[in-house]
DNA sequence: CGGTATCGTAAGTCATTGCTTACTGTAAGT
DNA sequence: ACTTACAGTAAGCAATGACTTACGATACCG
């Protein structure tokens, strides 16, 4: 469950939208195939994928099995994107101010 | 450069290297390639794919060609990846304040 | 200008991966 | 118990993608 399983799960663009499908709730594997162009065991397989990077748990309820989004993922990837971000900011503010300066000596 | 294309970009381990390499500054393409275990037009052909992701960007540097980082890719990815966040947390809260109250009445 | 250095692109190869169908397992209903 | 519903796994296939070598293009230096 780290950044790198993080980031390569949500690479492909299905599972990015059983990512999205799962905000607003928790769903089954038969209700997301439903609203998706794939079959109901590819799905299965994005769930399993999703699931070790930490994007989201399942609980058993009955038969069937009912999918939810998880912290635990998001909070690893940000964790990993916020040096690249603070970095990349501190770079943009320097020479914003490098060109404030130059300017006011012209 | 949409969060797509960001997120694909940022699976592949190696241009996560790349990325994480350009931290500290600018460098060229042979600077790149000889603190990686590929071949530079490898390299080259990653850069190509990090600049479409706006992950990176490039500047002429006589016959060198320097690349760093870049705001725009990120900011993307951020913007996209905050909803899934601020949702997920709601829910953690939710259910933590859930619990919190039941633990009360007992 | 000829030679060298740096880089991008093309073509081809091999591994990865996302999908399907078929099968197995488990839980609920009659 | 038998049947139906739901979900995970296996096997096979087609497409994507990451890498290499070979080539072409542009900029500097003598």
């Amino acid at each position: 469950m780290t950044y790198d399983t993080v980031l390569s799960a949500l690479a492909d663009p299905t599972r990015r939208q059983i990512f999205g499908l799962l905000r607003g709730g928790a769903s089954s594997v038969n209700a997301l195939a439903a609203q998706l162009p794939v079959s109901r065991p590819a799905v299965s397989q994005h769930l399993k994928i999703l699931k070790e990077a930490g994007l989201v748990s399942d609980q058993r309820d009955g038969a069937r099995r009912l999918y939810r989004l998880d912290r635990a993922g998001l909070a690893a990837m940000r964790a990993w994107l916020e040096p690249f971000w603070e970095e990349v900011t501190a770079a943009f503010n320097e020479e914003w101010e490098r060109q404030l300066h130059d300017r006011m000596n012209t």
